[in-house]
RNA sequence: GGACCUGUGGUGCAGCUUGGAGUGCACGCCGGCCUGUCAAGCCGGAGGCCGCGGGUUCAAAUCCCGUCAGGUCCGCCA
């Protein structure tokens, strides 16, 4: 414990400090009413110290390992007053959460009167005076107690919740993350640069938020959806490697792991690398972080590295859970030639794939989950089908009837089946968001379902190779489909002579037990390869100038080759910390529509305000 | 933009399927008793637009429609 307390007029001891060795020391102590115990002739007070990020407080104790300061169990100190005291009415009439400093001795506790749930509990104190610092009203919801609150109130009242312990100490966990961060890539040579909040809308991506001029009549800022635009220019401004733990803003729907409105990133970018130099820093990053902050086991250095493609076809996702097996498998091969079956004989020839997935003790569910997998795989355009394999006797399901019994057993061997399990099939399209999908949404769950995956473990791995564009469904011309500032494989020559949807991108994710953490890339900082590559998207050079200027006019000015990546701070945390919920790593968080429900935000203005900045409300049409 | 779940004293819930008096549980709150409790105990009490509006019905917390709020997901998030 590091020795940052301070003694003062308000306390000199730290409730949850005191043990046997402080017998007889007079103390002045303070913080929040926990609970009175009113005996009518006796009077016993739980008094409890601040549990924030920066209390001084032990962290651990003999027989209590895992005590932590967020525990109310390791910061109670147990007060006695006596109808003789002057204070004693004054002090019974107190509400729990009332702010006071006391005067006393501490006293041994009778050993019959120990309480081994406190880590104070060998002793009490005395009191010998009392003065009131804040008294509290009724409090809305328990602060001590291991009761659920409803979200609604914890957001409303969110310095209550701080006050519970557990948020405590993910703030306290989420500011030693920053810290760590910060001295990580400090010593790794990165420098932290702030950049600009208030920004110039781009035009690409999410919805911006808007700042209106002042100044400037009909003129907007806009806040930043990421500071990609400000790292490039370090790059180009000779910044060897620069980090910042950035804001970022985007107007866009929010997810139980995506904050509305604003979120963080470990925003990073290194000049002269490449792919892997980003990697082996961010494997070094993220072992740091692991090592550090968590108790889990996190895949050892290098991390795997997965094609976007084979990600699509082995998992049915390009955020694959690599912490268990259950792999889609491809039974094109050894199916298509040889089956009667036109669902599975026809489709090689129209570029199909047939996938399948087997499902442990599948044979055992009824048969609406397997109408379920079926329905998902049709309103996708695909065909699914299935098969059980009862322990005993003949398989069952639709492909039962349709399959032989020899093709039946190629398909239970393919997949690895015993008897019990079931096999999922799909047919659809053999690259892309295809065949193997709706199989990779039955896996996840699966996994979830039966416990697959092991909770202590953090399995990263790189998701590679990007498609750098994809063709829009609806109007079918080709669009970027990731990051526009991305290099592609190839470089001009790759532009010039492939089809768009063949070209893959040096974009890379960093993805962690099926959760996507971080996207980045190699960046394009050649105008002549930017032009050719935001022409098939579409984009004239002169539209390009004008929606990037600053980049595309410092490109021509000596810019380094530069590569970056932005892992989201948020997630990370939720990750370390297993919540499954966004708004518990997060001091003050917006509520799902993007409400503050703690300072009421967003609100209306004064006409007076809205005149300044030139604006007037239009309300929307109200049907 | 769409789908689903939830909304019942201050808090957390049960009641809703199958309509019959605001019926219940735990915590909290107020008052009283109480000198060794520690989530104190015992006795008593207060507190409800069953989110809101409409409909069906002799009768609605309960069924139907709409709406608002909170959450989860799809779209969206370069």
């Amino acid at each position: 414990m590091a020795g940052t307390f301070v003694p003062n007029r308000y306390r000199d001891t730290y409730c949850g400090s005191l043990r046997r060795a402080d017998i007889g020391r007079q103390v002045r102590l303070a913080g929040w009413l926990a609970a009175k115990r009113d005996h009518g002739g006796l009077l016993f007070v739980d008094l409890r110290d601040p549990v924030g990020p920066d209390a001084d407080l032990p962290a651990t104790g003999e027989g209590m390992a895992g005590t932590t300061r967020g525990d109310h169990r390791a910061c109670i100190a147990q007060l006695v007053s006596h109808p003789s005291d002057a204070f004693f009415e004054a002090l019974g009439r107190l509400r729990p959460e009332s702010v006071i400093s006391v005067t006393g001795e501490v006293v041994a506790r009778p050993p019959e009167n120990i309480n081994p749930k406190l880590l104070t509990g060998e002793v009490e104190v005395r009191l010998a005076s009392l003065e009131v610092l804040s008294s509290a009203g009724v409090i809305p919801f328990p602060v001590e107690g291991e009761g659920e609150v409803g979200e609604e109130a914890r957001l409303s009242f969110r310095y209550l919740d701080m006050r519970r312990g557990p948020l405590a100490e993910r703030l306290a966990k989420r500011a030693r993350f920053c810290q760590l961060v910060r001295d990580h890539l400090s010593s790794r040579g990165f420098l932290e640069v702030q950049t600009p909040i208030l920004t110039a809308s781009s035009p690409e991506g999410a919805r911006d938020y808007l700042v209106p001029s002042r100044l400037y009549p009909g003129e907007f800022y806009a806040l930043p959806q990421a500071p990609q635009q400000f790292k490039q220019l370090l790059m180009t401004g000779g910044v060897e490697r620069y980090f910042q733990i950035a804001p970022c803003f985007r107007d866009e729907a929010s997810r139980a792991d995506r904050s509305p409105g604003e979120f963080y990133q470990i925003d990073l970018e290194m000049a002269f690398a490449e792919q892997e130099d980003v990697f082996g820093e961010v494997e070094l990053l993220f072992s740091q972080l692991v090592s550090q902050l968590s108790t889990k086991t996190a895949s050892p250095a290098p991390f795997p590295r997965i094609a976007y493609a084979e990600a699509l076809s082995r998992y049915g996702t390009d955020k694959p859970d690599l912490r268990f097996g259950l792999e889609v498998a491809d039974l094109t091969g050894s199916l298509a030639g040889r089956t009667e079956l036109p669902m599975f004989a026809e489709a090689p020839k129209n570029g199909q794939a047939i996938r399948a997935l087997r499902v442990p003790r599948g044979n055992e569910r009824p048969r609406s989950w397997f109408d379920a997998f079926t329905e998902a795989a049709k309103s996708a355009a695909m065909a699914g089908s299935w098969l059980a394999l009862p322990g005993g006797g003949e398989p069952r399901g639709p492909l039962s009837r349709k399959l032989t019994a020899d093709e039946a057993a190629t398909v239970a061997r393919t997949v690895g089946a015993e008897p019990g399990d079931a096999v999922l099939t799909c047919v659809g399209p053999s690259a892309g968001s295809g065949a193997s999908v709706p199989l990779g949404q039955v896996r996840s769950s699966l996994g979830r379902e039966l416990g697959l995956a092991d909770a202590n473990q953090l399995a990263f791995c790189w998701v590679v190779d990007f498609p750098m564009y994809e063709r829009n469904p609806d109007t079918g011309a080709w669009d970027f489909s990731h990051n526009p500032f991305s290099m592609p494989q190839g470089g001009l020559e790759a532009l010039q002579s492939k089809e768009p949807g063949e070209i893959l991108a040096w974009q890379y994710d960093a993805v962690c037990n099926g959760i996507e953490l971080s996207s980045g890339a190699v960046r394009n900082h050649l105008p002549e390869v930017m032009e050719k590559a935001f022409a098939i998207a579409g984009y004239s050079r002169e539209r390009i100038e004008r929606s990037f200027p600053a980049l595309w006019n410092a490109f021509h000015y000596g810019a380094p080759p530069h590569a970056g990546i932005a892992p989201g701070v948020d997630r990370l945390l939720m990750l370390l910390e297993d919540q499954p919920n966004i708004r518990e790593v997060i001091a003050f968080p917006l509520n799902q529509m993007a409400r503050d429900l703690l300072m009421g935000a967003p609100a209306p203005v004064t006409p007076a305000q809205l005149a300044e900045l030139h604006l007037q409300v239009v309300p929307p049409r109200r049907a």
